[in-house]
RNA sequence: GCCGCAUUCGUCUAGAGGCCCAGGACACCGCCCUCUCAAGGCGGAGAUCACCGGUUCGAAUCCGGUAUGCGGUACCA
């Protein structure tokens, strides 16, 4: 068997979408599982939604989940690869319009003259009479010479294509056997506008042809069409290709995944700080499973085990949580290098948000790591987790200083021989391990818990009663800047019983 | 309305006639670890496999019907 052909075919008309990511990477896992050709086409043909924007942010979007295509154009206008160019259907036209003419001819398809006020009117009759909607086929006898007439009186056609009868059946590899009655198909529809733009059921089935598509891999929405399209490469005298049509990912209430409901733009959630690897392993789950208990996996693992035979037929719900848990074991098992490039970016945008004062060298924030990793659920959350360690001054609500058990006059003496514990080791290095037994013992002397002590000192150091373990903390912070805010601390505590 | 598709713990799923009074993961709860938060370990709760009928010695798995849900039904894609 020769090699599969397969494509991911987005319209430009709104940003990248989950499903549409989805339905990219099992057509890609397909292909490279199979040592296919994985393709990108852009259907533009919508021109009154689609815009550049949304096409430059589909591609990159791709791009960044690291699904590369063989055949398909470049971002914003650069050059296409691929010997089927052009990608874009709306530098294909002529296509179309050869393809046309050549149903037209064939007497496959014919043109209607119907107004759009006739055609509401049979609707709203139909509906009246109980009647599913359906083209009443007004135009489909029309001899050459009444044709020729209405022309003459300046009316466009829109040309229509005849689904004919009989029951048009296909295997598709994920569901099964399909049969669907022509009866049901809503009558001959529209392929050409009366304007000479084609729709989407023409230029798909005319792209597909061309490009030697072998397998159609694409959202379960499409299952119901899939019988004009078809109808549609008979008529084109091109071989059927295969269908394999993916389950919906849904929102919580099981309806067909929507902005309206969900967060779909998969920009949103690279900007999050999702990262591709637990993307990629999400999305292949949602609809696929290995069969066994393995559940992270890496691109290449994904694509050593995946069979379509194996994707599954009922919608999934999308899941964060469990989106944010793989999140957390990738990040956990990037190389430190890489871990810092990527968060590189993010810090960039705190530091334009004002979130924080200035950034960290990569030697710092490397040797941060290993208390960061583990708490980090996006890389989006950074500044967050540890955002202290670059700001002048902290900003937290003075209440927070004193630890549950403690009152104001307790925190006051033990912040003050915690910073006169400090000040005394750290003069000479200033090492995590260098406090804990000091601070401990301090703790122990005064009858404190050190629970309490700790709670005091990392809130006075960091504004926040969860952060990485102290003395990791207070190493990151330096000698200077623990005293510092120590001091500040004091003062705040000071201010607080004098003003009582 | 009509046509099509689907239906296993809250969620993602394993399961292709006996290994299943249904396994794993996320989330949840508890314990351990512990300076907080995480991460990790251990344990718990959670599904009469949508329902009804049939086939079979035996059904989550096969067949029929019902229900519910979703999708499609455009001169949108």
């Amino acid at each position: 068997m020769t090699a599969p052909r397969v494509r991911i075919a987005p319209s430009p008309t709104g940003p990248l979408h989950i499903g549409t990511a989805r339905t990219a990477l099992f057509n890609y896992l397909f292909a490279r599982h199979t040592g296919g050709t994985f393709i990108l086409r852009l259907e533009d043909t919508d021109q009154a939604r689609s815009s550049i924007a949304y096409e430059k942010d589909i591609l990159d979007g791709l791009h960044q989940l690291g699904l590369r295509w063989d055949e398909g154009p470049e971002v914003a206008g650069d050059a296409s690869r691929g010997a089927f160019a052009p990608y874009r259907q709306m530098e294909r036209l002529p296509i179309y319009a050869a393809a046309a003419e050549r149903l037209l001819a064939a007497d496959a398809a014919y043109p209607c003259f119907c107004t759009p006020e006739m055609l509401e009117a049979d609707r709203k009759a139909q509906e009246a009479a109980k009647l599913p909607p359906k083209y009443v086929g007004r135009c489909a006898t029309l001899t050459l010479e009444e044709r020729a007439e209405r022309q003459a009186e300046g009316r466009r056609p829109a040309l229509r294509f005849r689904v004919g009868t009989g029951v048009v059946a296909f295997d598709d590899i994920v569901r099964g056997r399909v049969e669907i009655d022509v009866s049901n198909l809503g009558g001959d529809f529209v392929i050409v506008r009366s304007d000479g733009s084609p729709l989407y059921h023409f230029t798909v089935v005319v792209d597909d042809a061309a490009m030697e598509i072998s397998h159609v891999i694409r959202g379960e929405d499409h299952l119901s069409n899939t019988p004009k399209h078809i109808l549609l490469f008979r008529a084109l005298g091109h071989p059927e290709p295969q269908f394999a049509h993916l389950p919906l990912i849904l929102n919580p209430d099981r309806t067909k995944m929507s902005k309206r409901k969900s967060q779909t733009a998969m920009a949103d959630y690279l900007a999050e700080g999702f990262i591709r690897e637990a993307l990629v392993n999400y999305l292949a789950l949602l609809g696929w499973a290995t069969g066994t208990e393995e559940e992270v996996l890496s691109i290449e693992e994904i694509v050593e085990r995946f069979e379509l035979t194996d994707v599954h037929k009922g919608g999934a719900v999308f899941d964060r949580e469990r989106l944010e848990w793989l999140n957390g074991q990738w990040i956990r098992r990037l190389e430190p290098d890489d871990l810092v490039d990527r968060l590189r970016p993010f810090l960039e945008a705190d530091l334009a948000a004002g979130r924080i004062g200035w950034l960290p060298t990569d030697g710092e924030l490397t040797s941060l790591l290993p208390v960061v990793t583990e708490r980090l659920p996006r890389l989006g959350a950074i500044a967050d987790l540890v955002g202290f360690l670059w700001v002048r001054e902290l900003d937290y609500d003075p209440a927070l200083l004193v630890p549950k058990r403690w009152d104001g006059a307790t925190t006051r003496e033990g912040l003050i021989a915690a910073r006169s514990t400090i000040a005394d080791t750290g003069a000479v290095s200033f090492e995590a391990d260098q406090f804990e037994p000091p601070l401990r013992a301090l703790a122990e002397g005064r009858g404190w818990k050190v629970g309490d002590l700790f709670m005091a000192i990392r809130v006075a150091v960091t504004g926040r009663t969860a952060t990485p373990p102290l003395f990791d903390t207070l190493v990151a912070l330096g000698f200077e800047r623990v005293l510092d805010r120590l001091d500040r601390a004091i003062a705040i505590l000071d201010g607080a019983t004098t003003a009582r």
